[in-house]
DNA sequence: ACTGATTACATTGTCGACAATATACGTCTT
DNA sequence: AAGACGTATATTGTCGACAATGTAATCAGT
């Protein structure tokens, strides 16, 4: 278990691990509730651990908890996402400004260099980028930042649950080609450390992708898409 | 215990509560270590109630946790407080544009009522406006997003942490009256439902808060003020 | 006297048991 | 038969004890 999550070193933390991963896949289903005694069998672990990670799986707003009654695994909305997405909005888009400012040469060398790879991805096989690159890309940035707040809000808390949505509500979406392009124009504007413009555009790109999913969401032709 | 913390139904509820006053107003000192047992004794709980109560903090960035070692208060920096308010900035920004566009008209009429009753209170004792008066406008502001993610960031995340710096760094300025200008402006942009304006407003407004403080932190003319 | 290892101590992590609370069921009353 | 009350059960909250880890002191060797 210690070989799958490195960084965790006690019994706690590797069962948040854990724990986060199973309800982010959507092997335990959004809405169910979560029973101590019957996760520290299934876990193998005490009930004091379990309570642990479901307390930190609460800060992170992925399972809510009423005292002595329990915990359940959030209810995904179209709403929550929307307000999900308003918030990585306002947080990227000052992340975008902060890397333009304070990103090192090399760090922008080495972002410029993914994009790259990312060219010739989309190019061969296109579900990719959509996977990874795209969260890659936006990784980078928020640890340009180096404003530690926003590192932590952003890659501790919300995005575990956007990519919940992302997974259970199997977004794979036409949008990759577009995206590239936003990303490419995200980039400029930092190598030129326009500030400003960093921001205007990683917002915009972000409210572009909301716009993507939410006509997703309101237009359910596709049938492979698990249900809500 | 219950009348001082109303919301607390469960010990550790309390007990986390009464931990993070005792460490905002400084009674714990920042950068203290946290000895579990003995808070257990000093707060006449068990050690388990106490380490729900320390996580709950790691959560809201009040305090550090290290695995095997401990949990110490957070250092109080220029740099952390800067972190903080660029977070404040984008976070609020977003606010009072939601608000605008979420907040009702009556929502609207009491936050300009609120204003009224400030704008007396400033004329005659000019300390109160500061203290209460402003966490409350901004407060409104927030709750009017309607935006359960942005209201919980901010105000049991953030927020905590920023009256510990209010309050351990003795923040008392010569700002009330040209912040209620400000104050005003906005109200104004929220009830004619300019979402850009009032976004644009309110990052100025927490901006030139922020640069407020920073002048503060580095011209240390006041003696009052209590150590770093 | 200084460095290294070893041992003893203190602190955190984990566990099972007990207490308190909420839910579900059955009974009694109208 | 429907509703209210009380009990029974299951679940969460709290506690003290034990295990594991980190830290500091002690002692040996050079």
């Amino acid at each position: 278990m210690s070989l799958v999550f490195p960084m965790a070193v006690t019994s706690a933390d590797k069962t948040f691990y854990q724990l986060r991963q199973d309800i982010v896949e959507g092997l335990i289903p959004a809405g169910s509730k979560l029973s101590e005694t019957e996760l520290s069998t299934k876990y193998a672990v005490s009930r004091a651990v379990i309570r642990e990670a479901i307390n930190r799986l609460t800060s992170c707003h992925i399972v809510e908890r009423k005292a002595n009654i329990g915990a359940r695994v959030v209810e995904l909305t179209p709403e929550g996402l929307i307000e999900l997405y308003q918030v990585r909005e306002s947080l990227e888009g000052m992340a975008a400004r902060l890397a333009a400012k304070n990103m090192t040469e090399l760090e922008i060398k080495d972002l410029m260099a993914l994009l790259d790879t990312h060219f010739t991805t989309v190019e061969s096989e296109k579900t990719y980028y959509q996977e990874a690159g795209d969260v890659d890309f936006h990784y980078r940035i928020i640890m340009g930042s180096k404003n530690t707040q926003l590192i932590t809000l952003l890659t501790e808390g919300i995005y575990h649950l956007v990519r919940m949505y992302r997974v259970q509500l199997g977004m794979a979406g036409p949008r990759v080609t577009t995206a590239f392009a936003e990303h490419t124009n995200i980039a400029q504007a930092i190598q030129n450390r326009d500030e400003e413009l960093a921001e205007m555009l990683m917002r915009r790109h972000i409210l572009y992708s909301k716009n993507n999913i939410e006509n997703k969401l309101l237009t359910p032709t596709d049938t492979t898409r698990k249900s809500l």
